[in-house]
DNA sequence: GTGAAAGCGCTAACAC
DNA sequence: GTGTTAGCGCTTTCAC
């Protein structure tokens, strides 16, 4: 296995052009003659030459490369994200450099620093935290980064997420709707903002309505640990009528361990909320009536903000929230004559 | 936002070293001395200097980022398997630039010449197929290939699957044993080696056995498409009572057909088993009999492969088969005084 | 142990 | 349009 490194000198010598003029040939924007170009790519294609990106973008500054952070793949929802951001970041000719992470922020920090390392010329961050400190080194740097389905209270950042606030406000409205009496709520990590907003809203529309929260578990977004908030709740004296779970993949988890470990019918006994929308929600054996994130939309927001940022260095953060509907299925009691519209 | 780059130069200048010192501070073999160390750490830190890769890679030849192609992260096997390989790569200190493709091998030619663009060490090659000309490139350019749930016929190239023929062996012995007389096949796309070694596996016993196929049709690894070929096998006036389904993301979407679309009982009408063992398949409302592909060791077997073979040119090219267990859960009539050992 | 100098493979002025 | 020249930011001889 020889690394038989083909150069741009080497296309050269043997076209007898000048190396420079290999590089016009490969560069997008350059001025070579018809001739040339022939002559060069012939020669290229014989001896299999290919530039070397890296560089390249030593020199351009400009390395195609863009950051993704990503902390758990467990739900659902994020291996579609990053299946849509790759595909569509590679539309755009950049390329994607991966680093997973715990929820935590422990190392969160590290793993930036090696991908500014990496001089990538942008960073998305889906669902995990970021240092004021790594925000400052990035601005700094001039790396633009975008928060994927998470907010920071930096608005010098830019995030895009689904209105997370409208989103709770909307279910609890639904539930109350529905005649429900013990409304309950079993929480995300409560570190993200994610969960925050969608609580505020849930809790605030509860309250204006004058209706209390029955109760309240937090299940961090993990399968294990949200059946045990579930086990806890539902092995209680009274029972919740109606539970608005942080997110699908919990939502999911709360109904299997009703359905599997307490006997109950959802929604005949316990009317489940969900928030996502993920491919599973839609299967019949859960039929899970939950909040629409539209990936695809917070996904394409997603890139237009990056790249905006990348070649406009004034461009200003945006923080976009995107409005997504409550998706009405079986999971939970359905209000008399209840009229989408309503919402 | 100023993209005002730190450079070894800088900190040279300012700590009033020679620029070489300051490399030499920041690679790990080299020779320094402590007050040299501390001084120029000191300078960096304060300039916020750190070291770009790129220009290093340039001159070592060594990117330390690995490519992933990866066809879809549908199969909660893949985002798994993403997750842990990323992890074992950070923790070895490399880093995944990762491509989305299609199934079909349209684009992956033009994927991969991005990737050696790119200059990454070696390359993941996930549920994706590669032209000869392609790994022909890569051995010329002296960059390993592991296929990682997938076989390709060039024995060069390193392999690491599950022995998915002796799976498809064990499936078919324990239904048969389990008294099923109309044993069916849903099969993935027939252009992954998966699918054709687990299918030859399983007929391979029937056939030894004597007992015929009673049914099959093409899943082609898609939800929907699953869906229809179950819709079309179990539209007939006989029915299998038993299907052996590609793996579990097919046979979890056949379950949910059987269930809501024929009132089906599953297994008291029609036993299914499925292949992989994802999470989802140990959910009570499935509880799918399963083979289990062990994914941890799948991918430190590839990540060992892939280093080995980074750091060691003459490394041999390695085809790895590890065995996985038939997890038996409810989805399947279970043969009396079955004992697990006899597979 | 440290500095000076060369050069990794390429792009981007600059003359012609 | 094309060749010449000068670096991008770094590692790596090579003297000292």
């Amino acid at each position: 296995m020889a690394r038989e490194t083909v150069t741009s000198q080497h296309v050269a010598s043997k076209a007898g052009v000048s190396q420079s003029a290999v590089s016009r040939v490969f560069s997008p924007g350059a001025s070579a003659s018809p001739e040339m170009t022939a002559k060069v790519k012939k020669v290229a294609a014989e001896l299999g030459y290919r530039p070397n990106v890296l560089a390249r973008s030593l020199i351009t500054g400009k390395s195609k490369m863009i950051g993704l952070v990503v902390a758990y793949l467990e739900n659902q929802f994020y291996p579609d994200a990053v299946e849509k951001l790759s595909l569509a970041l590679q539309e755009e000719g950049y390329h994607v450099l991966m680093f997973m992470t715990k929820m935590t922020n422990d190392n969160v920090d590290q793993i930036l620093e090696e991908l500014l390392d990496y001089q990538v010329e942008g960073i998305v961050m889906a669902s995990a935290f970021m240092s004021e400190n790594l925000t400052e080194r990035c601005r700094r740097a001039g790396v633009p980064v975008v928060f994927f389905n998470r907010r920071q209270a930096d608005r010098a950042l830019s995030a895009i997420t689904s209105d997370n606030i409208n989103g709770g406000r909307k279910v609890a409205d639904f539930l109350i709707n529905g005649g429900h009496q013990r409304i309950a709520h079993i929480a995300g990590w409560e570190g993200a903002s994610t969960q925050r907003d969608r609580e505020k809203g849930f809790c605030g529309e509860l309250e204006k309505q004058n209706v209390p929260l029955f109760d309240r578990e937090v299940g961090n977004y993990h399968y294990e640990s949200t059946q045990q908030a579930a086990r806890i709740m539902f092995g209680k004296k009274t029972i919740p009528d109606a539970v608005f779970v942080g997110n699908d993949h919990m939502a999911l988890a709360v109904m299997e361990c009703l359905r599997h470990d307490f006997g109950l019918r959802v929604p005949e006994d316990v009317s489940i909320v969900g928030y996502d929308d993920v491919e599973l929600a839609s299967w019949p054996s859960f039929a899970l009536t939950t909040i629409r994130q539209p990936s695809n939309r917070m996904v394409s927001e997603t890139v237009i903000t990056l790249l905006n940022q990348i070649k406009n260095s004034t461009a200003v953060s945006r923080q976009v929230e995107i409005d997504g509907p409550l998706v009405i299925r079986r999971s939970a009691r359905i209000p008399r004559g209840w009229k989408d519209e309503k919402l």
